[in-house]
RNA sequence: GGGCCGUUAGCUCAGUAGGCAGAGCAGGUGACUCUUAAUCACAAGGUCAUAGGUUCGACUCCUAUACGGCCCA
């Protein structure tokens, strides 16, 4: 029998011991009166409190023992002693295991060192924990072990705890932000039978009853345009798309995003919004607009950069171009590497990326794309290779994309005609055909928006459960 | 998809020009009624990721595979 067995065995040995006792291992409700963190903030001597929590460590001192105590917020000591709780209760105390539920009853106390610790009057067996925990001081390093087995990291790793706890706050302010400033939250259909709004890949699945084919959507966009003809001028989904793309640092195949519309604005409507947002996010979260994020500092405080793509990539490169013509030609110069079948678009994105994505630390706004690009973009007035488009780049990474939305359903009829994709959507040019007011629309990563506020280098880890490949028990 | 790196006790990590597999924590037994990475004593715990190969002998060298990480596409 091998060492995992045996303490589970043990632990199994200890279950049948309280069974025996007339304990049941795995208890029920619990009424508690405080938490350890309301305890410290409000120590008073000899308040009575009842608190459960999971033990995370035992120092046992033959007639008396100490364990700490991990609830939702923060851990406490509490002290068991043989002449408080006598024989039966006491020796049931001391078969306690690091990791077990317990409910407890007792009197607040300072320790000669000062510590606030709760002395146990009553103890209720809670839960049982059958396998044994990482260890206390090094917590739990193994990576793959913390995405696989993530209760075991917010059990042991605290500043786990604190980056998720985080990432709701940033999404409780970005919802707070926009209900505040009138805008109407919605969800709109995660499967969709024309997957559409972005270029990716989308998972497929199927509908028994239908006989159809779906996809799990890559965006929200249409729907949400479909809202905004409906009469909600206003509207906002925080939502997850699914990309059948590859994995990385900044890529999940599922991911949280928010989109955003506004009727009767346009892109730079949308850029005002962008940095309104984040900085209200910021302010609230850590009162501060300076971000220390792998190892660059940013700051949020100045008014953001605003740039043409052209002219971004003329102050990285060195290079100048007048039209989008001239793109391939600078790509080779710059040994950039395309396919033949790439548009102007594409191979100027990947200059982008190469020369330009990773200089943007402090927030920038990269204005202007090639319409070829962006099909569901608003031409620029006075040059029609152009759209009203914009990307938010922070810390080389982009963050938001943006634009002024195309609402002419004939020329978004020729545009998608023009992409050559495989089905039209036509319930969303019948929508259009009704009429969509000239509006802003904004699409903002929240994972990696967090990623940024909690200095974290993967996207794996502002993810509870990342996506891992499985593994055979 | 390509390159590099990792996988040793439940956890965190050592290890050897190729020659009996190591520690701390956790777990077990005992001592201890203010400890806090408690302390002290004793005993226990291993398919060295998996499958092959080289070798008298492989955790160590080679090949493949699995899973993960980092970088690149």
């Amino acid at each position: 029998m091998n060492l995992a067995d045996e303490i589970i065995r043990s632990r199994y040995g200890k279950l049948e011991k309280l069974l025996n006792e007339g304990i049941d291992p795995f208890g029920s409700k619990y009424e508690i009166t405080s938490n350890s963190k309301e305890i410290k903030d409000n120590f008073k001597e000899e308040r009575r409190v009842r608190i459960a929590g999971r033990i995370i460590s035992l120092r046992q001192h033959g007639k008396a023992c100490f364990a700490n105590i991990k609830d939702s917020k923060g851990e406490i000591q509490v002290y068991a002693k043989y002449d408080a709780l006598g024989e039966k209760y006491f020796s049931i105390f001391t078969m306690l295991d690091i990791g077990d539920f317990i409910g407890i009853s007792g009197l607040v106390f300072k320790t000669r060192k000062g510590e606030i610790t709760v002395s146990v009057d009553e103890f209720t067996f809670l839960t049982k924990s059958l396998h044994p925990l990482p260890e206390k001081y090094h917590g739990l390093r193994d990576v793959e072990t913390r995405y696989r087995q993530r209760y075991t990291d917010l059990i042991v790793n605290n500043e786990v705890t604190n980056l998720f706890v985080l990432r709701s706050s940033i999404i409780y302010k970005i919802r707070e932000f926009l209900n505040k400033n009138d805008f109407l939250e919605v969800e709109t259909p995660m499967m969709q039978s024309i997957p559409g709004g972005a270029s990716a890949r989308p998972f497929e699945t199927y509908h028994n009853a239908l006989g159809i084919k779906l996809f799990l959507r890559v965006s929200p966009e249409l729907y949400l345009k479909k809202l905004v003809v409906g009469g909600l001028e206003k509207v906002y989904e925080l939502n997850r798309c699914f990309r059948n793309e590859g994995i990385s640092t900044k890529h999940n195949p599922e991911f949280t995003m928010i989109e955003i519309y506004q009727a009767y604005a346009d892109y730079s409507d949308m850029m005002d919004l962008t940095e309104r947002i984040i900085k209200f996010v910021a302010k609230e979260i850590s009162g501060s607009l300076d971000i220390d994020y792998q190892g660059k500092n940013i700051k949020l405080d100045t008014p953001w950069k605003r740039i043409t793509l052209l002219e971004a990539i003329k102050e990285y490169t060195g290079e100048e171009i007048k039209s989008l013509d001239e793109i391939k030609e600078l790509a080779v110069k710059l040994k950039i590497e395309f396919q033949e079948e790439e548009n102007e678009g594409e191979v100027l994105d990947h200059i982008f990326g190469e020369y330009v994505e990773p200089n943007l630390i402090d927030p920038t706004f990269i204005v202007d794309y090639p319409a070829i690009i962006s099909p569901l973009a608003k031409k620029k007035k006075d040059s029609p290779d152009w759209v009203e488009r914009f990307e938010l780049y922070i810390a080389g990474q982009e963050l938001g994309n943006a634009y002024s939305e195309l609402n002419d359903p004939i020329e978004q009829r020729e545009r998608f005609q023009t992409q050559k994709k495989e089905k039209i959507d036509e319930d969303f040019l019948l929508a259009l055909e009704y009429g969509l007011p000239p509006t802003g629309g904004l699409g903002i990563g929240i994972d990696r928006l967090v990623m940024i506020f909690a200095n974290a280098h993967s996207i794996k880890d502002v993810i509870l459960f990342p996506q891992l490949r499985p593994i055979e028990y």
